[in-house]
DNA sequence: AAGGGAACCAACCGCGTACGA
DNA sequence: ATCGTACGCGGTTGGTTCCCT
């Protein structure tokens, strides 16, 4: 609706905070909460917009606010749940005691992402396709594919639900993201770390596929809700089913394998994947161990 | 020592959504 | 049902610091 302007642009103080300033606004909210904040510097007695002074609350006045390097711990979890939730940056800080989602975000951009796309031979690399990996192993090309099916039946799903139910807006909650990273599924993507500190440094390329694939199994055996990460924020009622499900795939093709449209070449259509997958001899599709989830999940009988 | 590029990060901008009138 | 407002979020910008030559 109505975009609200933002601030004005006359006597109101831009860029970088004083500690006067970080003061008045400490004071200020320590006292009185920070009920509007769009009234908020009036009364602090800043010459701020609110959302300045929201800003700088949020992101670094606020009580609870952990400074300093980010550990390994956090690390991984960052480049995990990226995997899953994609640019969220705010879910995913919701999940880091003390860090902010500006801060999370700032440090993927500065040091995750780089380094996830340079060293596809170190950890979590299986989170994002590698185009060497991608041609080289078979077992991970049926991944691909695999992957592509099931997005392309979640998105279907997904357009069923919201065409059926129209409570549909509780299935595709960020949240179900957040409770898959409590449950197995995370407990999954938290394995392939577990495995690597194992064998200390050499874990093949055949286990991090093995653990890529668990993960992506328990991802679609938990339930039919649709994969908001992918779902347009408005869709046009008129738009088709084919429109809508060829829109999702860009989104997912950018969270998941960057820029380089080289490592599109196995993400083909869901139904000729589908039909690679499940014309595959069992034990060339041995990893993915549970077709039946599959077919359930496309029969709807999954919960 | 200087200067130029890279890296970092705080802050801003604009869009989408929730909600109340 | 429509409109206006406030807020939250993700993307981007620009100032500062670091590092290399």
């Amino acid at each position: 609706m109505g975009k609200a302007p933002c601030c004005e642009k006359h006597g109101v103080r831009r860029g970088a905070w004083t500690p006067e300033e970080d003061q008045a606004l400490v004071d200020y909210i320590n006292k009185h909460g920070h009920g509007n904040w769009r009234t908020l510097p009036n009364h602090a007695g800043l010459l701020r917009c609110g959302k300045s002074c929201r800003l700088r609350w949020i992101n670094y006045l606020r009580p609870g606010i952990k400074r300093g390097p980010f550990t390994n711990e956090e690390e991984t979890t960052i480049i995990q749940l990226h995997a899953l939730l994609g640019n969220r940056w705010a879910a995913i800080a919701s999940q880091l005691q003390g860090r902010t989602d500006n801060e999370i975000k700032n440090y993927w951009n500065t040091h995750l992402k780089k380094r996830v796309l340079q060293s596809p031979g170190e950890k979590n690399s299986c989170l994002i396709p590698d185009k060497n990996v991608l041609s080289n192993s078979p077992s991970t090309r049926h991944m691909v594919q695999w992957e592509s099916a099931r997005v392309e039946a979640e998105t279907r799903l997904s357009m069923e639900s919201t065409l059926l139910n129209s409570d549909s807006t509780t299935k595709t909650s960020p949240d179900y993201f957040l409770q898959l990273w409590h449950s197995e599924v995370g407990e999954a993507f938290r394995k392939i770390k577990g495995k690597e500190e194992a064998s200390s440094s050499s874990l093949s390329s055949s286990k991090l596929e093995e653990s890529c694939s668990n993960v992506s199994l328990q991802v679609k055996s938990t339930g039919t809700q649709s994969l908001k990460v992918s779902t347009p924020k408005h869709e046009d009622v008129n738009t088709t089913q084919e429109q809508k499900a060829s829109s999702y795939r860009p989104k997912l093709e950018d969270d998941r394998a960057g820029s380089d449209s080289g490592n599109y070449e196995f993400l083909d259509t869901s139904d000729s994947a589908l039909k690679h997958l499940l014309h595959m001899p069992d034990d060339d599709i041995g990893f993915l161990g549970q077709t039946d989830n599959f077919l359930n999940l496309l029969d709807g009988r999954c919960d």
